[in-house]
DNA sequence: TTATCATATAACTATACACTTATATAAGTG
DNA sequence: CACTTATATAAGTGTATAGTTATATGATAA
């Protein structure tokens, strides 16, 4: 067992958590780059009470903060998380999604809010 | 990432599928020792159809597999896997839980069935 | 053969979950 | 100020999930 070893409750809650498709992009995500949840609705195509939902969950559990900027929040993955160690390594086993943020600034709707 | 990695639907199926405490406990526990449905059922004080139907969740996407022995079934982790890369460093993040079935051997009840 | 033991499966139930629509809040903008 | 933009939250809906009870299957034992 490894350094980032956790109890069995609270391990499986986390991989249930980002036993979802779009919770673990997020996550894998907002490891790298701050987003806004408008961005997350373009990236995913999902309604904008489903973004916000699925980051309440995360947020929750102090996996993501949140900090407003003028009218928008921008979210990023809490690395000072209790849990951060245990994530990260889950992170690791998981392809990079920079390619959806690519083409996002390609579109130019990277910041068509922020 | 790792050579363990997967895409992102993969992930998140197997995820969602050690995120729940039994089967994530269970597949820490097949993953060093076979055992029977009876020695779960003791382990975790759960019905033998709740056992059961967990352990066809692993077997569907072919994390366990089983053998006969006489009228017991074994069940055993299936290292031959195509996920298993990905399964391993999961289970390496969670804790031992040997002193689950040594408890099952001082009661006299590994072997109770088997 | 009948009885018993180990396990699987089917049918049902209650709860959790992801998503939708509608509405509220909060910050800019004209 | 009213209007728009960004986000959150509430309420409702359909489906998935984990568990239950009842039954079936399959092997061994009497």
């Amino acid at each position: 067992m490894v350094k980032a070893a956790i109890e069995m409750d609270k391990a499986s809650m986390l991989l249930k958590l980002l036993g979802d498709k779009t919770r673990l992009s997020m996550v894998k995500i907002l490891e790298k780059h701050e987003c806004c949840v408008c961005e997350f609705v373009e990236i995913f195509r999902m309604s904008q009470p489903s973004i916000s939902q699925h980051l309440r969950k995360l947020r929750d559990v102090g996996l993501v903060k949140e900090e407003r900027k003028g009218q928008w929040i921008f979210y990023s993955v809490n690395k000072g998380n209790e849990y951060y160690p245990f994530i990260e390594q889950i992170l690791m086993l998981v392809p990079d999604l920079d390619d959806k943020l690519k083409k996002l600034e390609e579109q130019g709707t990277r910041i068509s809010c922020c």
